[in-house]
DNA sequence: CGTTTTCTTGACTCAGCTCAACGTACGTGG
DNA sequence: CCACGTACGTTGAGCTGAGTCAAGAAAACG
């Protein structure tokens, strides 16, 4: 068990992952980076998930704490040895990189065919979702923290941090949502707010 | 073993999956459609892979042929029971998953934050790596078809289609490729076309 | 062949980017 | 306690890359 405190990247040595680590609280970014400096984060983990790409990887992808993290790690042998033996824990991983691809793929329709508005509030959506799914269902009022800045908010949804902000304070002024302050968020008007995000067809409701 | 026709849709009920299959020739996108119609394909998948997201799925995707196919398809039961009792099964399965979720990612890294230009550079250079990876690496000239048409590339890269043929016709004129004919694709400049797909940050080369 | 579908090209528009200024919160040390 | 610096967020003005709309060219098909 062990504290990571926030922006501060772990798990790597070079660019080879060595440690596999159970998110026991806080919020894990994965980014990718250009030589330019472009960025982007492919993925958000949120506890009880495990970080750490299992088998061998070819793929450049950085670890980050998005937040304070308290973080259980264990070696990469021990836990693919592990694997070796249980097979149910390899049938748990895989659950979770299934429900990593599908989390990636929604995040492609977003990138590659949202506005910048519905892509905000999609993030919002999403967000309000992995921190409290069933106040959500029971469509009560939420309130709750970003866990990332404009600037990584903007990297999470290929945006400018602007254009984050923009849509932040059109969002306001349209009360589909109110902020206490910078960071919280309370959501106002959720079925706009899902309007927004899940322009998708959907599947039923 | 059955055999499909290019642009006709397979594997589900509704919007249930019914059926596993292996690919045996051909290539199949998976695609997402908002209400409104705008559509992004997620993935296209190649021979062998298996097509067909494992247990449950609550994420909406459509299966198509992007090509003619030839398929061996399994009952969704059949497979499901299979994996229950060949640990070994489900071990591929998941290192399939996991090359899908590398795909997935290095898709958002290009609709997030490239260019227009970057990302058909990106498609032609991810194109011929999954047809013939190994000529690549060699650096060999290398010609091959186009498995999708433009308005379906757009729909890979977050574009129109008119976008898509002015990046071509870019392309062309500055002698990175040259069509032999519309779906006809020639790499000319290898290294040039490498570094516009591949503007991320290098791992080694 | 004519018909239909796909692809290319051009002219114009606009959503989101860039650059720049300013506001606000917070910490540090004089 | 206040002055100052630093990091983060908001807002405005103007620009531009990609979208839209429209017209033709070129394959594909029966």
């Amino acid at each position: 068990m062990q504290s990571i405190p926030a922006e501060q990247q772990f798990g790597m040595e070079g660019d080879k992952p060595v440690a596999y680590s159970n998110i026991i609280s806080g919020i894990v970014k994965l980014s990718k980076l250009m030589a330019d400096g472009r960025q982007q984060i492919v993925a958000l983990q949120f506890a009880p998930d495990l970080v750490g790409r299992p088998f061998d990887i070819t793929n450049k992808t950085s670890i980050e704490a998005a937040t304070d993290l308290k973080l259980c790690s264990f070696p990469r042998k021990a836990l693919e040895s592990l694997i070796a033996e249980a097979p149910d824990l390899e049938h748990r991983l895989h659950q979770q990189n299934l429900r990593e691809l599908d989390d990636a793929r929604d995040w492609l329709l977003a990138l590659g065919r949202k506005t910048a508005n519905e892509r905000v509030a999609s993030f919002i959506y999403f967000t309000a979702l992995h921190i409290d799914p069933d106040a959500l269902s029971k469509g009560q009022m939420i309130r709750f923290q970003f866990p990332l800045k404009r600037s990584d908010i903007a990297d999470f949804l290929g945006l400018t941090l602007e254009t984050v902000s923009r849509q932040i304070t059109k969002l306001r002024q349209s009360k589909v949502i109110a902020l206490i302050d910078n960071s919280t968020c309370e959501i106002i008007d959720l079925p706009m707010l899902r309007k927004l995000a899940e322009a998708e067809e959907l599947p039923k409701l």
